[in-house]
DNA sequence: ATTAGGATGCAACAGAAGTGCATTTATTGT
DNA sequence: ACAATAAATGCACTTCTGTTGCATCCTAAT
């Protein structure tokens, strides 16, 4: 098992103490998070050095953005070994309009989608709203 | 042939001058527009009036708001008699990393998506990211 | 220990989205 | 035609997200 040390180090990012906050933070939530939360979550640091850790994970394939539509950018862990891929690590996401989180359906693939004579697919998002399996009662 | 005003007059909104305009603005232009977009091309209107014009419009689904990833919604004419029904109205969009614009492609109907047990989708958010066909040289 | 580069904090800004209220315009009833 | 009513528009202002510049602090390498 990695620990998180090992793993900021084998990005070539310096570990601090407040990104492996920042990631365990990540790591307990189940859920995609908005920069707001992590706010929130670590009230006596700075907005700024929030966005910047975010990023920096992000430019390192440690998060992944996430837009569920909802207009505001979410965050969340990616899976041990992915590296962002488009062909093997592009999973739908899944965004409850009752409880308002955002889940990674990370064993849901993205399937192939078909463009027209001319268009080169470089991405893929693909966003399904709907209710989740806690607030639907099952 | 049914003119904007009958159009308008049948969902139960009122024909104004600048509820005209707008919606020939929108259906002159081939890509997804933005609130500025419309803001630039009326100068004199105020901010206010058009973004309100245009949550008129898609409440009674003459246009679809459309999330292509940039932060910033767009907007777009619904198709003659669509309902932005799920199952038969949803296409795909494509966002063109070059240019910026955004089109439907509303022969591309989205695919049938799977989703865990417990889980309940309403509605699909499918886009793709990548060239257009005019960026592509073709 | 010195030094250089990265990390953090503070301030400020831009843009999008949204709301409240006054005013204008259109519709309806008399 | 006129008054009453309701909707549409315009103006001001606010909130929130995302972003950048710069100063300071910390850490790692030499
Ligand atoms: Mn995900
Ligand atoms: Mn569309
Ligand atoms: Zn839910
Ligand atoms: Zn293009």
């Amino acid at each position: 098992m990695e620990t998180i040390e090992q793993l900021l180090e084998s990005k070539g990012i310096r570990v601090t103490a407040m990104r492996l906050l920042i990631y365990k933070f990540l790591a307990e939530k189940e859920i995609a998070v908005t920069l707001s939360d992590i706010e929130n979550a670590f009230g006596k640091a700075d907005r700024t050095t929030l966005y910047r850790t975010i990023k920096t994970f992000e430019e390192n394939d440690i998060v992944h953005q996430i837009d569920d539509g909802t207009g505001i950018t979410k965050y969340a862990l990616c899976e041990q070994g992915c590296n962002c891929n488009i062909k093997t690590d592009l999973h739908l996401h899944f965004h409850c309009s009752i409880c308002g989180n955002t889940v990674c359906l990370t064993e849901h693939k993205i399937p192939q989608i078909k463009v027209p004579e001319g268009f080169v697919a470089e991405n893929v998002n693909l966003v399904v709203k709907g209710i989740c399996d806690k607030c639907s009662g099952q």
